[in-house]
DNA sequence: CAGTCTAGTAAGGACTCTTGCCTAAATGGC
DNA sequence: GCCATTTAGGCAAGAGTCCTTACTAGACTG
């Protein structure tokens, strides 16, 4: 609404995030390059980089040009520039990186959590991968992103117990944990969410705005991604799903988690779905699998009728441990619904680590080009 | 990603958008009191209003400073900019608006459909209010925002026929319908995300940045509002809830629409619901009232529920013709689920208008600013 | 070894914004 | 009725940014 208040300061700020991001993607390059890229003139690329320079942001590598004409230097950005941390807690483990604002990863660290381990272990493992990765790499960590196998209160970035889901990691509180060890901001959601910006800028829904990530596992959670972006809700928990009413087995309405408790897949005294038990149910061959296909593609398709008529998707992508096994049986389901979409299995391994990478790098250049302000200005993510 | 190239140019351009926004927020003003308010010096902004009435795009308006002190000239947008049309379509009537930058309603038509009128008399009835309006204000229509009472599709702005959904105006292209009369841009969508748009910025929902709004009337539809927009998915259908699998008055699944069909509250050989017939069967002292009022709160309760999973709103407005009425009930319903949220009526009067309205300032404001450049860069409504 | 090519520098010009000072004109206290 | 005060606006000077043009230094090419 207020356009920014015009000034020679302002004009000189542009030129050197220019300068800076033309070596955020492009780990050396001579003045002339930057100027050439970037379409400003070389004596203004110059005392860009001079100034930049003396701020220790940009330094000069050493290398020198070969070939005809006379020799440039290259330049790089500044090796205390410092990393983002990117990390993954499931119930099994924490998997923690660090990442350069060049979007590399320069150290990587994985702490296996004994079976039955609390949100205390976890809290105490990812700040032990934190502290260790700060060592190894200059800078120390400038800002955290987080994948979290729970729903995520938006605003506190705390994982959250909701009725009718399971709390597979428990009451953990990312930001305290890594209060000690990053320096910046912390941003926490759940791998779900991460998943779907993974399949949205490398993976099957590269040029959909629209579309609907649906994760089948021990938890059920879908991701929406409108206009481009993950979309959280007011709380971050878009995509819990578990209530959401889908025709139960036998035709009568029912919330999706208990259609698993009526065909008896849920893990005894939890609401986790028992994984192996209903894959081998649903396996060929089994007595009655197709019924209990049929009977969860019309559970699993009442979602997606409902994320049609909420988020109109341009295509639905499946993934999660025993999703993709039922993609063909749900989208012939879902092809004689009103409104069918495309529905894709996932592919992408890793993906909540792909997609909170994706964010980590992002935000690390947001603080590196202005320090004071965020990388979004709006959302709160 | 990519920042502007800072250039000499851009810090002007800046300086006449930052005068010409404090004219559009205030409709005249002194140099003085625009360097005030912009925070830009005074020989700045004398250079700007220079170049800018050079241009056409600022005025003196001859009046003058009373008062102490020297007497300044009172500077205005100028009179030929032109004006944004707002228009809303329904079965009955198409009303017309001929809005300036300042927001201020310069002319206004209102042409009736008879009954049983189709889609080419209220394309007829919107070329003529646009026609006549086009003749009433200086400068033309220089872009359009209409509302239209049915689905719009995103990508060509035409209405269109979902399954199970009323189609109550008919097969209407409004940007064809426009083209002769209008200049610029024409934005369609359906009055529902127009409404939302306005209780978001004067109604109910003020300061939510999330939530949903639900329209119950003859037809159904839903608005969604995700981080401050309203979202409207791939192909525009987003809140095209006529499908959402719900329990039913027997307590089986059912899309929404056929619980309507199940109490005898649709209009006969149509899928639109009789208004009249459902608010006498739900007045108070009606035989088996309550009964049918359970009937719509359960099978509401549902969306509400849905709306919960996949949008996670921070309250929910409910309007439409009978959609009020039965908010109490509703709400009684929804407050019983895991995860219930606020709920209450909408309470502006022609509520698609006013977020039309807005939408048409701000795209009108846009087109005076930067010609070239539209007002959503990314999102294309 | 002369010609060619390239990175970087230097000089000059055009332009924008700001600060500070000045003028003109109207008000209001005395 | 006079004069200090107040206010809009103009003018000049100065600093800063970017661009174009021209030049230099050095290395490869034939």
């Amino acid at each position: 609404m207020a356009p920014p208040k015009p000034s020679l300061e302002l004009l000189r700020a542009l030129t050197d995030e220019n300068v800076l991001r033309a070596l955020m993607s492009e780990a050396r390059l001579t003045r002339a390059e930057i100027a050439a890229r970037t379409g400003i003139s070389k004596p203004t690329i110059s005392d860009s980089v001079q100034r930049l320079s003396g701020a220790g942001l940009v330094v000069d590598t050493g290398e020198r040009t070969t070939g005809r004409g006379r020799v440039g230097s290259y330049y790089a950005l500044g090796p205390d520039l410092g990393a983002a941390l990117v990390a993954g807690v499931t119930q099994h483990r924490v998997t923690a990186e660090a990442v350069d604002a060049l979007g590399r990863v320069r150290a990587r660290e994985e702490l296996a959590l004994g079976p039955g381990a609390g949100p205390k272990a976890a809290a105490d493992a990812l700040a032990t991968a934190a502290s260790r990765l700060a060592d190894r790499v200059r800078g120390g960590l400038r800002t955290a992103v987080i994948s979290a196998a729970d729903p995520v209160d938006r605003t506190t970035g705390r994982l959250v117990r909701l009725p009718d889901a399971p709390f597979l990691i428990g009451d953990l509180d990312p930001p305290a944990a890594l209060a000690a060890h990053v320096v910046g901001p912390v941003h926490v959601d759940n791998d779900v969410n991460w998943a779907a910006r993974a399949e949205h800028t490398d993976g099957r829904a590269r040029d959909a705005d629209d579309f609907v990530y649906l994760h089948l596992g021990e938890g059920l959670g879908g991701a929406v991604v409108s206009d481009g972006a993950v979309r959280r809700g007011h709380h971050g928990f878009v995509g819990e799903i578990a209530h959401l009413w889908t025709p139960g087995p036998d035709g009568t309405a029912m919330p999706l988690t208990e259609v698993f408790a009526a065909l008896g897949l849920r893990r005894p005294g939890s609401t986790a779905i028992d994984v192996d038990a209903l894959r081998t149910r649903i396996a060929p061959g089994t007595a009655r699998a197709d019924e209990t296909r049929t009977a969860l593609a019309r559970a699993v398709g009442a979602v997606l009728e409902a994320a049609v008529s909420l988020v109109d998707p341009r295509l639905i992508v499946i993934g999660g441990e025993w999703g993709p096994d039922l993609v063909d049986t749900v989208a012939d389901h879902f092809a004689r619904s009103p409104r069918p979409v495309p529905v894709l299995p996932a592919t992408l391994t890793e993906p909540e680590l792909t997609g909170a990478r994706l964010r980590a790098v992002e935000e690390l250049r947001a603080l590196i080009v202005s320090p004071t302000r965020p990388a979004h200005p709006t959302a709160s993510d």
